[in-house]
DNA sequence: GTCGAATCTCAAGTGGACTTGAGGTCAAGG
DNA sequence: CCTTGACCTCAAGTCCACTTGAGATTCGAC
């Protein structure tokens, strides 16, 4: 049995639950990072775990790759990130959550009344037109709501 | 300009907000439908316009189109759906949302947790393993998150 | 030395919800 | 009559986050 303090990718996949394609694509766009062995296998250092929390964390959220990417990003490079650099990533999302629940406590509420009325009709429903406010130009309609929630 | 009860695909798009290739797509899918004219135009009777509403509130609540499909499968045929039809597909959602709006707030509430003790650990930390209970078998992670919120 | 499991790269496929493009038809106004 | 714009079909393309497959290499246990 092999013992480094380093990972290899199938261990990394197991203790992440992530599989190994993931983990690859991850590491190609940079979400993650490994060194290689003379012979060109991946390795990686176990704070790639807690990099991989964050990008799962991120995606339960509704981020993008591109977002985690671009919140990793910001990360201290060289120095191993303190508990404090994590806090700070992780509360942007506290306020995404507040954001979501907020959208969909609204979207609920005004189904209550939707449901009340059975208008259900285009612009004025605020079920169909969330968070409403729109009725004016272009009229996408669902725009308001975080994108997370409109998945496509 | 013509005068009719019936809405052309141009007419329903503006009021709709959605784009043609979008209708015509959903009628492909069954979600709407059309009679034609005698050269092949599609006329839509305006009761369509409320079942977009319907389809861009179930999308906004994440459903997928195939569900909302089935969901409008159980309007009566033949007679126009009465507020009591609607109330009733409509009530369906209703607990999706209250499911939706519990999810996030256990992740938020998780994540004030792990702000604190810092922890973002894999499969410990109950924002990557949301609604915990996981750490048992295989591992998949978010699996417990409505798919609305996994999307992808 | 030999075998199987693990890993590698690179190209292509998947699914959901559409959009875009090519090439053609039809209706109304001037 | 002619043009313009709305409309038609059908095939293919797009985006995201991956997965799958082919073909080659390497590691480690026996």
């Amino acid at each position: 049995m092999r013992t480094t303090d380093l990972l290899t990718i199938g261990e990394l996949s197991q203790r992440s639950g992530m599989a190994p394609s993931a983990l690859r694509y991850y590491e190609e766009l940079g979400l993650i990072s490994s060194t290689r062995t003379p012979s060109g296998r991946r390795r990686f250092e176990r704070g790639t775990l807690r990099r991989l929390a964050f990008v799962r964390a991120g995606r339960n959220v509704g981020l993008t790759l591109e977002e985690i990417a671009a919140a990793l990003a910001t990360l201290p490079e060289g120095r191993t990130p303190t508990r404090a650099d994590w806090t700070r990533l992780s509360r942007t999302w506290r306020s995404r959550l507040d954001e979501q629940i907020a959208a969909l406590q609204a979207l609920r509420d005004d189904l209550g009344s939707c449901i009340g009325c059975g208008c259900l009709s285009l612009r004025r429903c605020a079920l169909s037109n969330p968070s409403d406010s729109a009725g004016g130009a272009g009229a996408t309609g669902a725009a308001y709501l975080p994108t997370a929630l409109r998945r496509g």
